[in-house]
DNA sequence: ATGTCTCCTAAGAGGAGA
C-alpha cells in the first residue's frame, strides 16, 4: 500500500503530470498541497474518471491541501481545531484503521518576517492537534511539506543555509517536537542516497545543478512505522517541461486496505 | 545574482507568495 505527498504549486496547471503519476504507482492515497484553487475550481472529474476520491480544502491563489485515494475516506476535517486560520493547510480522513493528514506547513520567507512568526505559532498548534490525533488514531501518516529540512545532511549547502528559513535551529526543534510524539520521519527509516532532495528551487538551475533541500516528509506513528517497508523520492516529474518545484515522495506499507464489501 | 513560477487585480503591468 502506497501513501504519498505531493506539493504540485498548483493542481490546475499540474493535472496532467499528476494523473500520469497516479497511473504509474497507483497510490492508496495521494496528499496534494498548494492546490491554488478554489474546491469549485478543484478538477474532480479528472480524477473520478481514474477511480480516485478527493477531498478537498480549497483556497483562491493560494495554500489549498486534498487527500486523493482509491477508498472513500471517512471522518474527515479541515483545519487545526481551535486554531482559527483562514489558510487552508491541513486535511485529515481515515481510511480503514489508518488516519492521514495532508499538510502544507508555512513557508515563513525569511527568519526576520511576520510570516515566520506565524509559521512558529503555527507548528505549536499543528504539535498539539497531532498529539490529539495520535491519541484517537494510534495508525497515523502525516504527509507533506513542512517547509522544514530537519538536518544538515538535508541541505545542499548546509554552510550557506544555516540559520535561514526552513533551516533554523527554532525550525529544526518545532520539527523534532513533531517526533517526540512518537512519529517516525519514514525517509529516514531506511538506507538513503546521500543529496536526497525534494524541493528545488526554480531560480538557477536548481535542479539540474543538484541544489535542493529534503523538506517534504511522511510522518508515520510507531505502530504505522513499523509496517513501512520503504519510502523514497521520485524525482522524474522535477525533470519534465514546466514541472512543480517539489518532487513527490512516497511510502511503502505492508498490508493492503481492507477490500471493500 | 531580485535570477523563476503562479495567481491575483484589472485592463497593463505589478504585487504577493514561494
Amino acid at each position: 500500500m502506497k501513501i504519498a505527498t505531493w506539493n504540485v504549486n498548483s493542481i490546475k496547471v499540474r493535472l496532467n503530470p499528476v494523473l500520469d503519476w497516479i497511473n504509474n504507482h497507483q497510490p492508496a492515497v495521494l496528499c496534494l498541497q498548494e492546490l491554488k484553487c478554489e474546491e469549485a475550481n478543484f478538477p474532480l472529474g479528472a480524477f473520478t474518471a481514474v477511480g480516485y476520491h478527493a477531498l478537498i480544502a480549497g483556497q483562491k491563489a493560494y495554500n489549498g491541501v486534498a487527500l486523493l485515494s482509491q477508498k472513500p475516506g471517512s471522518d474527515p476535517l479541515i483545519g487545526i481545531p481551535g486554531f482559527d486560520d483562514p489558510q487552508q493547510r491541513v486535511i485529515a480522513a481515515t481510511f480503514d484503521e489508518i488516519r492521514v493528514i495532508s499538510v502544507y506547513c508555512p513557508n515563513g520567507e525569511s527568519i526576520t518576517s511576520d510570516k515566520y512568526n506565524y509559521k512558529l505559532r503555527w507548528f505549536t498548534a499543528f504539535r498539539d492537534y497531532l498529539e490529539e490525533a495520535l491519541s484517537r488514531y494510534p495508525r497515523l501518516i502525516v504527509a507533506g511539506d513542512y517547509n522544514i529540512a530537519p538536518e544538515d545532511r538535508d541541505v545542499y549547502d548546509p554552510v550557506a543555509w544555516k540559520g535561514q528559513v526552513l533551516c533554523s535551529d527554532a525550525e529544526r526543534a518545532a520539527f523534532g517536537r513533531l517526533l517526540q510524539l512518537g512519529l517516525k520521519d519514514t525517509f529516514r527509516l531506511f538506507e538513503q542516497a546521500e543529496q536526497s532532495y525534494s524541493w528545488w528551487h526554480y531560480r538557477v538551475n536548481a535542479f539540474k545543478r543538484g541544489m535542493g533541500l529534503r523538506i517534504d516528509h511522511i510522518l508515520a506513528s510507531d505502530c504505522q512505522a513499523a509496517l513501512c517497508t520503504a519510502c523514497a523520492i521520485d524525482k522524474t516529474p522535477r525533470a519534465l517541461e514546466r514541472p512543480s518545484d517539489h518532487a513527490p515522495v512516497f511510502a511503502e506499507f505492508s498490508g493492503s486496505l481492507r477490500p471493500s464489501s
